[in-house]
DNA sequence: AAAAAAC
């Protein structure tokens, strides 16, 4: 493995680097700089993990120059979140060079933004729709433009950004040096590359680093209805320092939080439905330490990068196997290790072997954990800190009020009395969460396509008793259907 | 069928 020392960068870049830690640069990262700083195009084909944005982030920040007063480079993202975090680690990276970085996304305040960009940082990291607005109202220009990197690009054209990348990529400098990320190659982002790059070379990290290697990866066999128990009972046992648990859907996600905040966890989610401050101040927490675990949606799963993360819980397996890779790829960073825990149902066996399939590696079976095993955890847990109390706290004040209780008690009942009170119990409170729909394959899909939209789907929903038992309002599902019911507009073309 | 993203 290559220093980055042995890069060719500049001092100012070397320094920054080393600063943040990183002295080997990883195979992307390795392949990657050399070529784009000598003005080459890259596709560069890298799951999140393998140091993909130092991999871009380098050789952007060596290109840019201080003092034009204009916007050189560009990088779009998926998400907000991934915006603001590529958006810190580039100033990380430009920090000795004086290069800013500033992120723009929707869900803020224009006019913030605004401001910030008279101060005019040479770089922007920027979730599409929300750039368009500015080009819009002609608060950002993009006729200097030497660098566009498209990061995470297959998930942006899956998202629907196609036509927003291709106005972007119409609207900046012809002779710019482009950059394409993608986890994936399919024909549209070959599309793409083919009319928007130059020439471009292609980098591809080996399959086998698909899933990282420090990753334990374990399921469980359980019914839904277990779930939640089996939840609460690997969180007593395991007790993460930082754990993720994801689920299928917004509305599950905020019936987890809630269900596990009541059974005491500190727990927070996150989904696209809640504001963009509530979405920062949750994620901000989590980093903190102030909130143990993090639900989420998928909109979690993707680049990411939370130190500490411990466990990752798919609560729901997901949908398809690329984000299954993405999703505990949360956990097991920077060399530390990591547990990933998938629960299946029944149903589902097939799914998780898709994902076997995709990742070359084979999960692990482990039994679901009984009542008695979560105590014992509790248990143990509460000794441990107990022994902790022991050998870091100063424990003078409360020596008179041990030997007056040792005068009428024995010291085991007295010990036993205070290890009760100090561990927490698994408690009864029931909590419901509304089923999910359950996995199809895609030929199932492909069976019941009903454009037309009656018959068997709003049948089958009442069949299986979903909406109607748990006393939830009718005028719930009644949206759904709407939104739910025919558009011309979706049909497929051809 | 779900999630994400501009106001």
């Amino acid at each position: 493995m290559a220093l980055f020392s042995e890069l060719g960068l500049s001092e100012d870049v070397i320094r920054s680097v080393e600063n943040m830690g990183f002295e080997e640069a990883t195979p992307i990262q390795e392949q990657t700089i050399p070529k784009a700083i000598k003005g080459k195009d890259i596709i560069g084909q890298a799951q999140t993990g393998t140091g993909k944005t130092a991999a871009f982030g380098i050789p952007l920040v060596e290109k840019m120059q201080e003092g034009l007063g204009q916007v050189l480079g560009i990088v779009l993202s998926p998400t907000r979140e991934l915006a603001v975090q590529v958006a810190e680690e580039l100033n990380k990276i430009g920090q000795y060079k004086g290069i800013q970085t500033l992120p723009i996304y929707g869900g803020q305040e224009i006019d913030r933004q605004i401001r910030a960009l008279k101060k005019r940082p040479q770089i922007i990291v920027a979730t599409p729709g929300r750039l368009m607005d500015h080009m819009r109202r002609r608060t950002i220009r993009l006729n200097e433009i030497q660098m566009v990197i498209l990061d995470e690009a297959d998930e942006m054209l899956n998202m629907g950004f196609v036509e927003d990348i291709q106005t972007i990529l119409q609207e900046v400098p012809e002779d710019r040096q482009t950059l394409l990320f993608s986890a994936t190659m399919p024909k549209s982002i070959q599309n793409l590359a083919q009319r928007f790059m130059k020439e471009p070379e292609f980098i591809s990290v080996k399959a086998k680093e698909v899933t990282v290697a420090n990753i334990e990866q374990h399921y469980l066999e359980v019914q839904e209805k277990q779930k939640f128990d089996v939840l609460c009972r690997l969180l007593d046992m395991q007790s993460p320092e930082l754990a993720i648990v994801f689920g299928r859907t917004k509305r599950r996600v905020d019936e987890l939080s809630e269900g596990l905040n009541k059974r005491g966890y500190s727990a927070e989610g996150i989904h696209g439905d809640l504001t963009q401050s509530k979405r920062d101040s949750v994620l901000r927490q989590f980093k903190e330490g102030t909130i143990e675990v993090l639900v989420a949606t998928d909109v979690a799963a993707r680049g990411l990068d939370i130190s500490g993360v411990t466990h990752v819980y798919n609560f729901d397996i997901p949908q398809d196997p690329e984000s299954y890779v993405h999703r505990i790829g949360r956990t097991g960073r920077a060399g530390k290790a990591g547990l990933a825990i998938t629960f299946v149902t029944p149903r589902e066996i097939g799914q998780l072997r898709l994902i076997e399939q995709l990742t070359k590696h084979k999960m692990i079976r482990k039994p679901v954990p009984t009542m008695v095993e979560a105590i014992e955890g509790q248990q143990r847990i509460t000794m441990e800190k107990l022994l902790r109390v022991i050998a870091e706290e100063d424990l003078g004040p409360y020596q008179g009020l041990a030997k007056d209780l040792l005068e009428e008690n024995d010291s085991v009942t007295l010990l036993a009395a205070a290890l009760k009170m100090l561990t927490k119990e698994p408690d009864a409170i029931e909590i419901h969460l509304t089923d999910v729909a359950p996995l199809r394959s895609k030929a199932a899909q492909k069976r019941s396509f009903n454009p037309r939209g009656y018959g068997r789907n709003e049948r089958g929903r009442n069949d299986r008793g979903y909406s109607k038992e748990r006393g939830q309002s009718n005028d719930r599902g009644r949206r759904e259907n709407k939104r739910g019911g025919w558009k011309p507009t979706s049909f497929p073309k051809g």
